[in-house]
DNA sequence: TTCCGACAGTGGGGTCGCAAT
DNA sequence: ATTGCGACCCCACTATCGGAA
């Protein structure tokens, strides 16, 4: 450990939830790396992610930027490091493309990162993590770390300013993760899952084509482990739009073979290629059955980011499920 | 008694680095 | 040179268990 630089806390994590009202802030949620930055009076700087590993060689720009921004005072932050893309919006897969161990000066250049500071841990040697949020929040935003280099203070509201109905329509429409509440009076509780911030992501419901499953594996050996999914687009061609390995309960796990048993046929029934890994593994079935998932957004590839199994759409026909109708706006869950 | 939080274990998309092919 | 794999990040879930409420 360098001398000096305070460490790291361990991240306080959200419950998931509608969001309380009364005596609580709310905070837009914000799709990056969860990061605590640790900075000593002499400006060393150490960023480690929710798990404990180093980052400050990966993003040089925010721990050598930290000393500058601090102005010499030794400080522990949490925050959420986060790559801006289009419009301003978080874009998670722009910041993946950073890499870790050798960042390159190139990809620096065309990536920038901002570190979105909302918590103060620690500042000089008074431990702040008893403090009430209030009391932290203004400590936070008396560093007048807002807008200094790769350093962001992002918006909380309270009061007048707290409606987290309107709050979750602004994220919805900025194409932001969804809010989380803080109560007011909460301490910081390192490492531990605590009610006294309560998460609520957006989501989109979307209906999809079962085009094929691969074989799971461990104790969900011998059944399904996921379903390659599709939908057609304008043209009629059968498009793949990823995979989909959560949400099934083990009796929806059992009837989804049963339903896709009869279905099984040689070849894949998408109208373009499946990646090789996937497709490899993949059994094949006919494009009959129609199910819903829930999913965050898209990847660059076309592909369903974060998506949950919700069930079977026996009401639906393949033939209904195309891409580029009216889009679903995200909904609440 | 019920409920909640923590944990383990499954699954996804993605990037990078390294070893095997 | 290509491929496969693990280690990381983000995450959504289910199933289970023990302790708190």
């Amino acid at each position: 450990m360098a001398a000096g630089i305070p460490q790291a806390v361990p991240p306080i994590l959200a419950v998931e939830g509608e969001p309380p009202t009364g005596p609580w802030a709310y905070e837009y949620k914000w799709d990056g790396y969860r990061c605590c930055l640790a900075v000593s009076a002499d400006g060393k700087a150490r960023l480690t992610s929710r798990n404990g590993n180093d980052f400050t060689p990966a993003y040089p720009e925010v721990a050598g930027g930290a000393a500058e921004a601090l102005d010499g005072r030794a400080a522990v932050l949490d925050g959420e490091l986060v790559a801006l893309g289009a419009g301003g919006r978080p874009d998670f897969g722009q910041l993946q493309r950073r890499t870790r161990r050798n960042p390159g000066a190139r990809l620096l250049a065309e990536i920038p990162v901002t570190f979105f500071a909302f918590d103060l841990l620690r500042l000089a040697s008074r431990d702040l993590t008893g403090a009430p949020w209030t009391e932290r929040r203004a400590a936070l935003e008396a560093l007048g770390l807002d807008g200094r280099g790769a350093f962001a203070v992002p918006p909380a509201y309270t009061g007048d300013d707290a409606d987290p109905a309107r709050l979750v329509e602004v994220a919805r429409g900025n194409g932001l993760e969804g809010i989380v509440a803080k109560r007011l009076d909460s301490p910081y509780l390192p490492g531990k899952r605590s009610r006294l911030w309560v998460k609520k992501p957006l989501f989109v419901t979307r209906e999809v084509i079962v085009g094929g499953w691969q074989p799971g594996e461990g104790h969900r050996a011998g059944r399904i482990g996921s379903l390659l999914l599709g939908a057609y687009d304008e043209e009629g061609a059968l498009r793949y739009i990823g995979h989909v390995g959560t949400g099934f309960s083990d009796a929806a796990l059992s009837g989804l073979a049963d339903r896709l048993e009869p279905l099984a046929r040689g070849g894949s029934p998408f109208d373009e290629p499946v990646p090789r890994d996937r497709a490899r593994k993949a059994r094949w079935t006919a494009p009959e059955v129609v199910g819903e998932v829930t999913h965050r957004t898209w990847t660059r590839d076309g592909r369903l980011r974060h998506a949950a199994w919700r069930g079977l759409r026996p009401d639906r026909t393949p033939a209904e499920i195309v891409l580029g109708s009216p889009p679903l706006p995200p909904r609440e869950r």
